[in-house]
DNA sequence: GATGAATGAGCGTTCATTCAT
DNA sequence: GATGAATGAACGCTCATTCAT
């Protein structure tokens, strides 16, 4: 790699991450380019040849938060892992960039298709891990007989909903990082098979 | 009433409507006033002779959604109510207005704090009914002893999850439609204390 | 004049003098006719039924304290006056609609020809007694040998820049009413013919 | 300087210079930003790349009046200066932007506060000269003793008089370059100890 | 490759005026 | 005669995007 493509390269880091700071502040939605370009410290025409478009940029910074996200989940992920290792990976991960998830997840129906596409990606990944101790635990009979795809709707609900509301549930910081134990200790025990 | 006023108030009606449409349509955030006075077959500036500012427009469209959902759902409200009934009660109020309601949801966080009051509003409005149910239920040991507040959460998390991806799940039609009977049983089965 | 043509007329006058407050207040070029109807207490329509346009309606104001300044001049001047009566006699008449006829001379360019004339014909009035008084007291030696029409535009400036800027002068109330002696005093010292 | 920054400074001045004509034409209040981007001959979000808001279009205009009325007095002013001549300068560089100080004048009160103290600054240049002469010529004995403010005065409200009556006085032209000799010569004979 | 001045369509809002009631 | 709902042109201002430098 040459000096010059290094430079270029530097560039666009630049701006995807400053990109990333605002979105993550005020959503995906309301910041122009022209505030990103100068969190980024670059010009405003620079923003655009480096992305085709704020739609392109926008999609960048997704793709960029997928990756992310996958990659960590991947990483931290070991054969023999429990449910509650697992869900707790999930967490972990999203609260690493828990305010850009969450504009992620707002903003969703008025990004672009291709947002919606790294949003499904992301998902599979975890559900994959999931799907592979539940369907364990529910041999065992340890857990209800309920469809993954509905046990996964209601965590990814309950997540959600968390994220959705962080401000009211924890103005000043990281919903997860105040309710992750609870969160996972409450859903275990809600699939649980329960007999007393 | 006299014609006049009776006029007055078809007009306000009509931009309400077409607002209710747009908006049910497209979301609050992004729909021009200019759009909605089209849409309701009047002059640009006559949506402000009725309202003083998009705002308010946008704030008259979501109480009379609220005033819609708890008026349904006291309606639908009897004494000797299962916990099903409750579930579907909240569910058919809801589809009702699924489209404006999911983006009343999305929308929040970018709306003035009035519309969060009203969503504050309309969901303890359920909860209340819910709440009677479920410590009835806890106290025959009938289903698992979890905070109402967690299982409530669970609820709305689920529902708002189901919506929020409805043009996934029901691309040309309602979400709540298709899989409100599912989701009723499978979170009773999920509460369930369950011993086999 | 019937009861109907009373009721006509007593309207009118209602919002002349909704006018005179409004304008008085802020200025003519500001104040919306909403604004004016509102203050009268009748609808907004029921001014353009009574003045055929803003325009004629401002016209109408104006012509108003045309015809009460010239009024009140006329009816307090005697034929015996001396100077200082003779000042003293404009100042007054002025001092009793000092916001409106301020605003009057402020926003006379960008007011219709007609409000030129009348602000002109204000002005003949009192430099009618003027001249009367000044030649006499010119023949008597009394006072410089300057031609009527500098010492008039003297007169009329050095008033029109304390009223322009009254808020400065007096913030609170009257500029006329705290420097009507000092005023005339100081003028009739200029003019005076002073070998001491 | 490179040609880019040039290129953006004479931009800002052509939109200046258009402002300051359509300012001098119609006053500063009623004309339109669109109205001065036409002038410019740019298009009209132009206009804000270069001025913040209307507001501080309308304040760099007046400011540039500012500078460089009180830089023409500064540099016509001299040690050995007479009444007469002090009053010229200031006659010379109010009719140098004739029209625009007469609409400074006139919208004065509805402009923001730091416009007033553009005028204020603007005035206090002028007074600082002819206090000096002026002091001089009382300790003479050869003029009236009259206080200086009084005389200031009076001399402000002679030529703003004039200046907002420009277009009755000389109605195609400027009303300074008519009359100030004569204004000179009236003001200075008025204020003249006179013992025939 | 980077710049940032320029564009022009679009926004929410105001207002004098009209006219059916 | 009085009403006030409706109009639509005009306003100040923002913004993604282009392109000469």
């Amino acid at each position: 790699m040459n000096k010059r493509e290094l430079q270029r390269q530097q560039t666009r880091a630049t701006i995807l991450t400053a990109a990333d700071h605002i979105y993550a502040a005020h959503g995906f939605i309301r910041p122009s380019t022209q505030m990103i370009a100068k969190e980024a410290g670059v010009a405003h025409g620079t923003v655009f040849l480096h992305f085709q478009s704020q739609e392109k940029l926008i999609l960048a910074v997704i793709e960029h938060l997928g990756m992310a996200l996958t990659a960590q989940i991947h990483e931290a992920s070991e054969p023999g892992h429990s449910l509650s290792d697992i869900l707790r990976t999930h967490l972990d991960a999203i609260e690493a960039s828990e305010a850009l998830y969450t504009h992620l997840i707002l903003d969703l129906p008025q990004l672009p298709e291709e947002a919606q596409q790294t949003v499904i990606g992301i998902q599979s990944v975890i559900a994959h891990h999931m799907d592979q101790v539940i369907g364990q635990l529910k041999k065992e009979k340890k857990i209800k007989d309920l469809s993954f795809s509905f046990l996964f709707t209601t965590w990814i609900g309950l997540i959600h909903y968390y994220l959705m509301n962080r401000r009211l549930f924890a103005p000043h910081g990281s919903v997860l990082a105040f309710y992750k134990d609870q969160l996972i200790a409450n859903f275990i025990k809600l699939l649980e098979v329960d007999c007393k």
